[in-house]
DNA sequence: ATAAAATATGCCGTTTTGTGCATTTTTAAA
DNA sequence: TTTAAAAATGCACAAAACGGCATATTTTAT
């Protein structure tokens, strides 16, 4: 065997188990434990990976490639994406808003499209970088720890001084009746300042939050234009918002 | 036997099994060792493989887990971070500029320690969201694909209402007589901008840039106050910015 | 066609690298 | 503090890399 496959190998569990033990290492690989040693400490020598006492730890999430954490439902949240990438054009002057849904979305833009794109979310703004003809505008403020996005009064002045075409936005909750709620308050001001920025609202949204409520109120659920679920429109799950003036992709 | 068919077996090699022993290699083929070594060495200069010590590997096999792209000069620019983190303090108020050196002083910040951060690079505030005691404010602004960094007016407006202990700038270009100069205008708008919104101004800096310069100017090399690279201070190599009135580390 | 030049290949001695083992030092947990 | 596990250190051996050289093959120029 190789060292470089070896190496790669150590890599690839820490990867997968975030943490790892030389004894352990050294039994699959069928080596001495002096060699893992010593290819755990050039790994952690390039920074590829953090040798500890007895085994060795993965660098964590804080690299900024963002795609390494799994993501709950990713296929619903993709197909949402495809949807919702439908109503861009050329020109367009849009906002996407934090959660991994709109993180999707912007992913999903495609390479071509030449669009004005506001964010407060710092993955998604470190996404569209790669997209060379779209301009990405960063809308600064204090940044939540959790969330990674801007928050706090400066975000929501600042938000107060743009009018965009379309804002897409994810929520916590949504209900028919009680509309788009959420579990932070501080969240539901921004979303409040979002919603007043765009000329229209798109929500996107896994069908598993439909008919869920929380304490604090973002909006009444017909200040939103069009709702993306990963459901076909017809779906009877989506007939009690089909009363209000929502269109349903 | 034809050097090209022989080389394109041992490509073909590697692509089906992503790796390949020099030894195997040359008994199949019936050469020598020396003739395969040759070989492997020359596809490793087209990169149409990696060679590595007793055989080579598919370029494939290694990227798809490798996600930190290699940062130049790494372990010097560590050792910077290291010197500049010494000058933080519970309570502080301090500016990251962006750059990979500057990254490396957000990665390097203590756990335990109590700070406000501003930022207008995405990377810096990405990695600061990792640290549980620090605030991260993001000043905002238009994006800027390659550097990843917020320019433009309304980065320099924001820039202009806030005054932080420290800011910790990098530059592209210094000299001990043109000062700090930069290959981009935009860039040299906002770096005063950032000069100017802060008490003082450390400069982290890896000597392989002392004693250069480029078109735009940022700033005079006495506007800076302190001056890290990753050499030690008494290092004749800086002797030229010890006339100033420059704290050295 | 032939000589000269450039390239390719194999061989050999030296240097470097990788690995395992034994011993001492350090570390972390009870 | 004690103590067992882990890390560091030094050493030995084998495999691989390297450089120089001789020979063989191909290409180029005349």
């Amino acid at each position: 065997m190789l060292k470089e496959e070896r190496q790669q190998t150590i890599l690839n569990e820490v990867e997968l188990h975030n943490r790892v033990l030389l004894t352990d290492i050294a039994e699959t690989l069928d080596v001495s434990i002096d060699t893992i040693r010593r290819d755990v400490k050039e790994l952690d020598a390039e920074h590829k990976l953090r040798k500890v006492h007895g085994g060795a730890i993965s660098l964590g999430f804080t690299t900024n490639s963002t795609r390494n954490t799994n993501i709950y439902a990713l296929d619903e949240k993709i197909k949402i994406a495809e949807k919702a990438s439908t109503l861009l054009k050329d020109g367009s002057v849009i906002f996407i808003d934090g959660g991994t849904t709109c993180l999707e979305l912007a992913r999903m833009i495609p390479e071509n499209l030449e669009i004005t794109c506001f964010t407060l979310s710092l993955p998604v703004a470190m996404q569209l970088t790669s997209k060379s003809k779209v301009t990405v505008i960063f809308i600064g403020g204090q940044i939540s720890k959790d969330a990674q996005i801007s928050i706090g009064a400066n975000a929501i002045h600042n938000l107060s001084e743009i009018k965009v075409d379309y804002s897409f936005i994810g929520t916590g909750y949504v209900d028919s009746t009680y509309g788009l709620t959420e579990f932070d308050w501080d969240i539901v001001q921004l979303k409040k300042a979002v919603i007043k920025a765009a000329k229209k609202t798109v929500l996107l949204c896994i069908s598993e939050k439909l008919n869920s409520q929380h304490r604090y109120k973002t909006c009444d659920i017909n200040a939103i234009n069009t709702m993306i679920t990963e459901l076909p429109p017809e779906n009877q799950l989506l007939n009690s918002f089909k009363n209000h003036d929502i269109r349903i992709l």
